[in-house]
DNA sequence: TATGATTATCTCAGATTCAAGATAATTTAA
DNA sequence: TTAAATTATCTTGAATCTGAGATAATCATA
């Protein structure tokens, strides 16, 4: 009976994202943010305006999660809900000015943070590396 | 200014390890279990007896989360509490005859669900993914 | 135009997690 | 031996997430 520990690529392949999203959610915290608050407003601060909508699908959490996380970030001044003339479903979301000036603070730290755990590959191996995954993602 | 997006084989590397986690989460649902649930399944099968604390540490959760997760499945019948005689505050754990019997029949599928999501690689492949991400696991 | 299907958002209950603190047992060292 | 520190587990409360269902608006089509 074999009850080996599985596949050395999956095992390494979990272990590396998960200490990444640790050291992240770390990094993040010290601006009182979660990592879903973060990533609400990283889309809004790339691609500006965007509906609820829009940001659930680029973040994958359901539309409950959502409207919780939207509403903590409203509350604090962070961004804000403004009804699509169009269609009155829809609503759009925007970071406020104080959104925009706390991203444009946090994320020039947050790339480097980011790159900085990267920099003991050189671009070929990036490139190899990047290469390999996508062919496991695209499986997946 | 700078808004576009960061660091490729971050992305595709956390984008890879969520779709991977999002499918074995799947996978393992259809046997009414959940991620931390057959993670804690998995190390008393693999290793036998052991400790609250040496599954913890193995999953990397919490001591609270080990006993809400160690509760479900002892009230499911799959693992058993025993008090440690040498040390009176440590408890071991060991699977059942029936967490036993239902871990026989999931880990084979298991395996074969694993190593399906990385066959396009061929060995060489593997050999490098692996030599990659622990060159970056290490740095983290 | 009326009806049924779809879409976007919100609400709510339940599940899971962690952090902090409680409890109880063991170890260390004065 | 005894007090302090450490260790293992459990308890509790708060935070976050999901899924199911509610609501309201829009779209498609007969």
């Amino acid at each position: 009976m074999n009850r080996k520990c599985s596949n050395l690529p999956f095992l390494v392949l979990m272990q590396t994202s998960k200490a990444i999203h640790e050291r992240i959610k770390d990094e993040i915290a010290k601006n009182n943010l979660g990592i879903t608050e973060f990533s609400v407003l990283e889309v809004l601060y790339q691609k500006g305006k965007q509906t609820i909508q829009q940001i659930g699908n680029c973040i994958l959490i359901s539309s409950g999660s959502m409207t919780y996380v939207i509403d903590k970030l409203e509350k604090r001044g962070l961004l804000c809900r403004n009804a699509c003339p169009d269609d009155r479903r829809v609503i759009h979301v925007t970071l406020t000015d104080a959104g925009n000036a706390l991203m444009d603070e946090i994320m020039p730290k947050y790339h480097e943070f980011v790159n900085s755990m990267f920099d003991s590959l050189n671009s070929d191996e990036e490139e190899t590396l990047v290469r390999l995954l996508k062919k496991v993602r695209d499986k997946v």
